[in-house]
DNA sequence: CAGATATTGTACAACTTTTAACAAACAGGG
DNA sequence: CCCTGTTTGTTAAAAGTTGTACAATATCTG
C-alpha cells in the first residue's frame, strides 16, 4: 500500500533503460490511486473503529472468529486466515484476552493446540460495532461505486487474490 | 487493508437489523476480494524489496525525494505526501540517514524547517531497485488486468482517492 | 514592535510488530 | 520403542510506530 516509482525515472541509467518495463501512464495513475486508496481508506476505517476502542486487526479477529464453527479456532488457523505471524497473533490474542474478547482454551486431542475461543463479550462487542463498520465501508468506498463497477472490480481482482495467496507461503 | 464482517453477522441484534445497511453478496465479495489483494501485495512487493535491504516506506520515501525538486523536501510535506505522522518520518528519516541515502538539511529562510535530501547514494540505490520493483509490481498486479480493465479502475478509483484525501486532517 | 498564536521538528514513553530461539507435543521409520 | 524431524504456540529482545509534550522559530494583530 505504500509504493511507487513504477515509471521511468527522471534520469534512468542507461542499461536497464532498455529493458524495464516502467508502467505507461494509464497505468502509473491507476497504480497510484490503488494505492492511495488502501492506504487512506485503512487509515479512515481505523479512525472510525476508535471509538469502540478496537484496532482494525482486533476487528478482523472478531470477524473472523464469530463465522467460525463454535466461535473458535486454532491458533494457527487464526493466524493464516488473517495473514499474521504466529508470533503477532500470540500478542495480540493476549491483549484481546485481557479485554475480555478471546478466551484461550485447550485443544482436546492435539495437546500443543491451542483455541481463540470468542466469548460473549467479545460476541456482543461484534454486534455493536459492525453495524457502525459497514456504514464507514459503505460511506468511503462501496456506495460510490455503481453496482456494474462494482460486479467488474470483483471480476477483474479475483484472479490476482488467487495469484497472491498462491504465492503466500512458498516464495 | 483489514477489516470484515459487513454483511449481517450469523446472528443479528433484532434492534439493529433493520436499520443496517449490510452489503449485498455481490458487494461482500468484492469488499473482501479489494482488501485481501491490497494486504496480500503489500506482503508480496514487501518480500521483493527486501534483498535490496529497504522497506516499502523506505522505497516510498526515495520515489517522493526523487520527484521532488532539488530532490529534497521540508519534513512536513514528505510527512504529508507519504500520509505518515511527522513523528514517524522523522524516526524513519534518522534511520535512512544512519543508512546514508538521505540527508537533513538546514532550511534557509526558516529556521525551525528542515530539508530531507537525497544523498548521492539514495539516487543510486533508487536507480537500482526501482526496475525490480516495475517488474514486481507487473507481475503481481498491473499485467494481471486488461488496459480496459485498467482505465475502468482508475475512473472508479479516482473520485474515491478524492474524498478520503478530503477527509484526512479534518475528522 | 509587543504579545499572543501557530508551525516545525524532535524526544520521550507507551505500545505493537518482528525476529529468532525455544519447549512441548506429535508423527513416522527403523 | 527410540530417534529424527516437524508442528504448535510462546517468549525475550530488538525494531518500529504512535501520541503527547516541548523548545525553537515564525507569523499575525493590534
Amino acid at each position: 500500500m505504500e509504493t511507487n516509482l513504477t515509471e521511468a525515472p527522471a534520469v534512468s541509467a542507461s542499461e536497464s533503460e532498455a529493458e524495464t518495463p516502467w508502467l505507461t501512464a494509464a497505468e502509473q495513475r491507476f497504480w497510484r490511486a490503488h494505492l492511495e486508496v488502501s492506504k487512506l481508506l485503512d487509515y479512515q476505517l481505523s479512525r472510525e473503529l476508535q471509538p469502540h476502542n478496537l484496532a482494525i486487526n482486533d476487528y478482523e479477529i472478531l470477524v473472523v472468529l464469530s463465522e467460525a464453527p463454535d466461535r473458535r479456532m486454532r491458533m494457527t488457523d487464526l493466524a493464516t486466515a488473517t495473514l499474521q505471524s504466529k508470533s503477532r497473533l500470540s500478542h495480540q490474542i493476549t491483549r484481546m484476552e485481557s479485554a475480555g474478547l478471546v478466551l484461550r482454551q485447550e485443544c482436546p486431542g492435539d495437546r500443543r493446540g491451542l483455541y481463540a475461543n470468542l466469548t460473549d463479550l467479545g460476541w456482543e462487542t461484534m454486534q455493536k460495532v459492525a453495524p457502525d463498520h459497514v456504514r464507514s465501508v459503505r460511506q468511503h468506498f462501496v456506495d460510490r461505486f455503481t453496482p456494474e463497477q462494482i460486479d467488474a472490480m470483483y471480476q477483474a481482482l479475483a484472479p490476482v487474490a488467487e495469484h497472491l495467496r498462491g504465492l503466500r507461503g512458498r516464495g
